[in-house]
DNA sequence: CGCCTAGATAAGCGATCGGTTATCGGATAG
DNA sequence: CTATCCGATAACCGATCGCTTATCTAGGCG
C-alpha cells in the first residue's frame, strides 16, 4: 500500500473512471489500472467495479476512500509544514481553466506573488470537470473557473470571483464583420476558431457551441486562445474571446467584435479551495487577496506579455507531485 | 516518502534512539537508519540529531511527528476497515511483558477468544520501555504490564488490570529453604535465576535486583520464566515468580516460596490502550471484556499447557505487519 | 452483426525500496 | 588514551514500484 496507489485509487473512486483520474495524474491508464490492482490484491477487496454507468465502489472501497484521502492530504501537508518550519517559501498550487489561466490568471498570480515575497505561486491548467477532485485531492491548492458549488464535494468552498464578458471576434474582413444584430443561430455554420476549453464539456464556450449545434467540421481547435485569435486575424473564422483582454490590448489584435445579439455574453469565474478550516496557510492568504482591490485592479488591466508558450503544453493535464 | 519511512522515523522520535525503533520493528539498525536518511534527503531536513542524550527532534521534525503518525495509524485502520466490510474477522494484537505474556496473559486471551469468535487475538512480548510507542503507534493494539499513565503518551488510557503477588522461590534444596524470616539484603548475594524480563529496565523484578545490588555475575537470565524456575528446581537460586501460578500449579513444581521480608511484594498490572474515541471496535470489545468476572476468573487460574515454546523467541522483540 | 469504448492484462524496463553485513566516525566514560 | 556505545555509511542484493507500449476482452450501440 503505498501513497501512490491510494491517490490512483482515490481519484478513481472520486471521478468514476479510471481514464479520467490517468488523466488527471498526467500518467497513462494502464499506470493507475495497476496501482488499482496492487491495491486490490493486497487488500483482498476489488474496491471498485466497473458497471455500465462509470465505476462503482464496493463496501470495502467505500470505507477506503475517505481514510486513503486523508492520507495523501496529509502527506502534503508533511512536506507543506516541514518546508514552513525551515522559513522556506511557502508554494501555492493554482490551476484555471484554460480560459482563466489566458486571460486573468497571470496577472493575478503575479500580483499576488508581488504583494507576498513568501510564496511561490505556479499556474497551472485543468478541465473543469476534473478541478473539483484535483482541488478536493490537494493536487491543487485553488482553482479558478466556473462555479463548482454544485459539485458534491462538501469539503470545497466555491466563492464569485470575476465578472466577465464574453464576445464573438473576427477580422475586418470577415463577412459578418460590420454586419448589425446577428442573429446567434446564423453563426451555426461558420468556421469556428476556439481554445483548449472547447474539449471542456463544461466550459462556456463548449456549451455555447452545442446550443448552437455547430458541427464539428466547423470548429478548429486551437493550443491556445492566443493561436486562436491569431488565426482569426487570418483566416476566415469566428472566435470567443474575453471581451476586455481583446480590446483593451495595447497592442491592438487585427479583430472586431461582431454585433451578434445576446452578446457581450454576462459570465462569473469563481475561485474554489478547500473549506476554510483545512486550506493551507498560503491559500488563505489567496483566498484574502481575491478580495482586495488590487486583485481586481489586476484582472482588469489589459493582458501583458502573455505568450503561449507560457502556458503548459499538455493543456489538459495538471502534473505537480 | 513512504509508509515505511514514516513509521520508522516516527519510533525514532518516540523512542528517542534509532537502536529502540530497530528493535521495535524487528529489522537491522542500518535499515532504520537509511530510511531516515531517505527522509532527510526528501524532505531537506534533517529530522532528528543526535545529542549526547538521545535524539533531539529539530522544528521540522517535531511538526512531521504527528503527522507522519497520523498516516500511519490511517494506514493501519485503512486494513481493519476493509477486513471488516468483508465479515472478515476482526484482528486483535496484545502485547504483554514477558512476566503477564508467560502467567495471565494466555488464559486472558483464551478466555476472550473463546467468548468474541469473531476476533483473532496474537500474543506478543515487548519491554515496558517501548510498549507506549508501540500502542501509540498502532503496533499493537493492547498492553498489558506495568503502569504507563505517566508517560506523557495522552493519547493512551491506562487502567488497573489485575493485582498478584510476586514471591521468591527454591528448590527445597536450598540452604535458605525453611529459613524464617529472611532479611532481603541477605539475597544479595545468592544466585538469582530470572526470566527475560531482567532485560526490562522497568520490570518490577529489575528494579528489585537494583535495590538489593545483586552482582550482574550472579544473575542467569534465561528465555523464559518457566524455564528459570525449572533451573530453580535442579540448581541452587533462587527465582522471583507470581504467586498464584506457582503455588496454585496443579503438577507441582519442585520449588518453595521462601519465607523473605517483605514478601509477598503486592502489585498491580495494567491494561493500556488508546483513548476510546480513537480505539478500534475489537479494542473496545477487549477493554470491556476485562472488567468482566470472566476475566478475573480466568486470570486467577492456574496455568494450564503454557509451555515456553509458546512464546516468541526473540524475546524483546514484537514483530508484525 | 460488427464496431467502439474503456478497463484489464502482458511484457519489459529503470529506479527505488527495504533489507542485509561490514565498516567508519564521534562522543563519553573510565 | 583507549575502550565502548551508537549512529551513519558503504556495498550489495532481491523485490517491488511506477511507468511505458501493445494487446486482450467485455459491454453498449449503431
Amino acid at each position: 500500500m503505498t501513497l501512490t496507489q491510494l491517490e490512483a485509487f482515490v481519484l478513481v473512486a472520486r471521478l468514476g473512471s479510471v481514464k479520467a483520474a490517468a488523466r488527471s495524474l498526467g500518467v497513462s491508464e494502464p499506470a493507475v489500472s495497476s496501482a488499482l490492482a496492487s491495491l486490490r490484491q493486497q487488500l483482498g477487496d476489488s474496491l471498485v467495479q466497473r458497471t455500465s454507468s462509470g465505476m462503482e465502489l464496493t463496501p470495502g472501497g467505500r470505507r477506503l476512500v475517505p481514510i486513503a484521502s486523508q492520507m495523501v492530504g496529509l502527506a502534503v501537508e508533511a512536506e507543506a509544514a516541514i518546508r514552513q518550519a525551515q522559513g522556506a517559501p511557502d508554494n501555492l498550487r493554482v490551476v484555471a481553466t484554460s480560459d482563466v489561466a489566458e486571460s486573468v490568471a497571470p496577472a493575478l498570480v503575479a500580483a499576488f506573488n508581488a504583494k507576498s515575497k513568501a510564496v511561490e505561486v505556479s499556474l497551472g491548467v485543468c478541465s473543469t470537470e476534473d478541478m473539483a477532485a484535483i482541488l478536493q485531492e490537494r493536487l491543487a491548492d485553488v482553482g479558478i473557473g466556473p462555479s463548482l458549488s454544485s459539485d458534491g464535494f462538501p469539503r470545497l468552498e466555491c466563492s464569485p470571483l470575476f465578472r466577465y464578458r464574453l464576445i464573438f471576434v473576427a477580422s475586418p474582413d470577415h463577412h459578418l464583420s460590420g454586419a448589425a444584430a446577428i442573429e446567434p443561430r446564423a453563426l451555426a455554420h461558420e468556421t469556428w476558431l476556439v481554445g483548449p476549453d472547447a474539449g471542456d464539456e463544461r466550459s462556456p464556450v463548449r456549451s455555447l457551441l452545442d446550443r448552437l449545434h455547430v458541427p464539428e467540421a466547423r470548429i478548429s481547435v486551437f493550443p491556445s486562445h492566443a493561436a486562436a485569435l491569431t488565426a482569426a486575424e487570418q483566416r476566415q473564422g469566428i472566435a470567443p474571446a474575453v471581451a476586455h483582454v481583446v480590446l483593451d490590448d495595447p497592442e491592438p489584435r487585427g479583430v472586431v467584435p461582431l454585433a451578434v445579439r445576446g452578446t457581450p455574453v454576462e459570465l462569473l469565474w469563481h475561485v474554489t479551495m478547500l473549506a476554510a478550516d483545512r486550506r493551507s496557510l498560503a491559500s488563505a492568504a489567496f483566498h484574502r487577496f481575491v478580495g482586495t482591490p488590487a486583485a481586481t485592479h489586476a484582472m482588469h488591466a489589459p493582458l501583458r506579455g502573455v505568450r503561449p508558450s507560457q502556458f503548459r503544453p499538455p493543456v489538459y493535464v495538471t502534473i505537480w507531485n
